[in-house]
Parts: C-alpha cells; structure tokens; sequence
DNA sequence: GCAGTGTAAAGTGTCAACACTTTTGCGAGT
DNA sequence: ACTCGCAAAAGTGTTGACACTTTACACTGC
C-alpha cells in the first residue's frame, strides 16, 4: 500500500493525480494503457472517488483520453503531433535563447560549464541516461533565463508529453556528441549576446533533434519490417 | 434543471466541466469566485460526484485553483502572467503567419478580404462585440493556414485564458482601427508570400494589443485612484 | 460598545452500495 | 472446427450518507 509521498497533502486527488503523472512520465504505465479504478484504489488504499477525481485531472491536462464506460487509456501521441509539438518547442527554445543573452549572471555562466562538461563526460562514457539529464537541466536553465515563467512551464510540459511517443528516444554516442556540440554554439552564441544567432541556433538544435528522433524511427520500421 | 444539451454525452462529468468552462470564458463566473458542489448539483440536476469530477477537469486545465477544504476558485491571471501569455501568443502568431505565406489557397483570400472588410465596417458602426468576432476569425484563419493544429490549439487556449485577466478588453474605436490597419499588412505581406515580414508584422501586432491593454489598463487605475 | 469564544450552519472530503454498460467466455447448434 | 447467442464477470457511472473542516454568528464577559 504505496502510501503517496509525494505531495504535501494538498487533498488526495491532487496527490494521486501527481503520483499517477510520475507513473505516466516515467514510462511505468504504456501510453495506450488503460487505468483501472478499482485496481487504482486498492495499491493506493483508498476508494473509487478520489481515483477518480484524480484520473479527471489527468483528462484535464490531456495525458489520457476517456472513453464513455469503458474508461480511460494512457494518451499515444502520432508522429504528426509529435512533429507538431516539436515545431512549438523549438519555438520557444529559440524564443528563450535569445532572451538568456540578456538576463544571463556570473553565476548561470559557471552552471553552463557545468553542465556542458559533464555532458562530454557522459558522451565519453557512453552514459546515455546521465546525457539525457544534463541536457534537460541545460535546456531548462536556458528557459529560466527567459524570465518568462510560463515559458519554462510550457517547455517542461512539451518535453513530458512527448514521452507518450510511442518509441523512447534512444541516445546514439555519435548523436549525443554532435548535440552537444550544438549546445556550445548555442552557449557561445548567449555569451557574446548575441540573440539573433542564438535564437536560431537553438530553434535548429531542437528541430535536428526531431529529425534525429524521425531518423531512428525510421531505422526501426525498417528493422521491423525485416522481423 | 439546465439539461446541458451541450455535448453529445461524452459522460455526464464531461458535459459539466463544457458547460463550467462555457460560463466561465464568457464571464458569468467571474475569476476569483468560488464554484459551490451543492448549488451546481442542484442547478444541473445531479449529485455531487459528477460536478467533483468536472472541476477536477478544470483544475487540471487550469481553470481553476483548488484549496484543500475551501473549494475551487475560478483563476485570476496576474498582470505579470497576462504578460507573459501574450509574450507566447505574439510567437505562436508569428510562427503561424510565417507558415501560412507557403499554405494560403485562392477561397482563403476571400475570407481574408471578408474578414477585413467586415471590420473595417465594425469601425465604421462602432460595433466592438463584431469587431471582436472577426478579429478573432481572422487570427484562425492565419493559424488554420500554419497547418499545425497544435499550434491552433494552443493560441486558442491563449485566448481563452487571457480572459481570466481581471479587466475585459475594452475596444476603443481609435484603437480598432489601428488594429485593422495592422491586420492589413499582415495579410499583405502574406499575399506576397514574404514569410520573414508576415512574421515580425505578426509578432509585433500582438504585443501593439498587449500594449493597448496595458495603457487601458493604467488608464483605468487612474481613474479608480481619483474615485 | 467591543473583543473573545463557543456553537451551529455551510461546505468539502471520503466512502460503500447500487445501476448500467461492456467484455469475456462458455456452450449449443450447424 | 466455426459461429452465434446468452450469461456471468469485470468495470465504469452515479448516488446518498457520513466525517471532518472552515466559516458565520450570536452570546457572554469585560
């Protein structure tokens, strides 16, 4: 009877809908799965109502769609709102870049080196998991130099929902040093104030990133379509 | 008993959380109010599981704020967030314009030189819910013409929230007019297919309104401080 | 008259039971 | 062996009741 941690009880629906998130995002439940109330109610250790409340919640952030009596099922995402989606992070990554080059400290400057070493150290030791966090760190710290709030929010939600694509992404070593190759740039392009370039150097980092994406999927119909 | 011929039942919770939305974007729950269970059951003729649900949908689609043991508030924007709202509309608008140079067909610029014409007369009569109307039309269209629907999405529900912000957009004519003359070099600059000018004209027409409604706004400051 | 307090009302949080729909699976007929 | 149909099971939809918390308000003492 997993007793919710999380959450500082702000009402149980919240803290189920917040640990059903965790579950969703980190892959624990498939996209396309459906989610069983009782089943739900009896690990969590409640009744059918809060569950619900919480998978409603849920419905209202679009990470699972209803289906009238017969419930509800982990939101897949196709490939055109993947690539949709993409289109609009770029947008605002770029839109973000561009404002770091005005709002960025001494300190942002040291966490930048930071985070880029430690991604090469993570390219040569072919850590594929470690990459994947200091990218999203370096990302994100980017978006919090927008100083635009609703930016970062709205960035952090398209990296979440695109992990209800069907396929993980997989970190290739030779992608993961070519990305962040392009990081430096975009960190170069920041430091010298240089907004313009910056703006569209991190627009085309995300949309490489996309074709990297369609690429490996590309490569896996194929194998499939072998099997 | 509101029967809410809304919604082809999609679910009873479903077609309540349309029809809160429906009240609360058209303002007849002003932001800040609190929504009684009880009273909406009654209202809507059901029991207080279903409304529970649907404001769940609600406070997952932000609508509205919930505290544990007082009830959910319907949302109030701040001025900073209505800022940075309008920051990300003005770059999904831009975008869309930028797109829609490559995808605009013969019917749309009938409807564009429709929608134009049609507030150049809602000047004329001073009619601000008209002119509000078209203008919102034509900023679709313009995303219809991205062909990204998230994109189309996501500026609806731009628009949507903005309408959370405590003070309702008043159109001056003054201010119609010039907002017309810039929907005009858009369309301008789309016809003749110059993607990089439709963009930053885009942009920047968002944020002149943005601009607008902030100079209303301390207008409107003024004049409470003198009272 | 006013501050503080206790109590009743209002409102939210949770639950268990029942109604209805969909799915599953067994068995009869061909 | 295959299909059709029916019945049981699983699961969702909805309800009314009860527990707990917050708020409103009258009452008491100063």
């Amino acid at each position: 009877m997993s007793r919710l941690q999380t959450s500082p009880d702000q009402g149980l629906p919240l803290g189920i809908a917040d640990e059903l998130k965790r579950l969703i995002h980190a892959g624990e439940i498939a996209p396309g799965e459906r989610l069983n109330e009782a089943a739900l109610a009896l690990r969590i250790g409640t009744s059918r109502g809060p569950i619900r409340e919480a998978i409603r919640i849920l419905t209202g952030l679009g990470l699972v769609t209803a289906v009238r009596n017969r419930g509800v099922f982990v939101r897949q995402i196709s490939v055109r709102e993947m690539i949709e989606i993409y289109e609009l992070r770029a947008l605002v990554f770029g839109y973000a870049a561009g404002l770091a080059t005005e709002n960025i400290q001494e300190p942002d400057k040291q966490e930048f080196e930071r985070l880029l070493t430690g991604m090469d150290s993570a390219c040569d030791s072919g850590d594929g998991d470690l990459y994947y966090a200091l990218n999203l760190q370096f990302h994100l710290l980017i978006l919090q130099l927008s100083n635009n709030q609703r930016a970062r929010q709205t960035y952090e939600d398209y990296v979440k929902e695109l992990h209800l694509f069907r396929r993980r992404y997989f970190n290739a070593p030779g992608n993961m040093r070519r990305s962040n190759a392009e990081h430096r740039q975009i960190y170069e392009a920041i430091l010298k104030g240089n907004a313009g370039r910056a703006k569209s150097l991190a627009e085309r980092h995300v949309l490489t990133g996309r074709q990297r994406l369609l690429g490996s999927l590309e490569q896996n119909m194929q194998a499939a379509d072998q099997a």
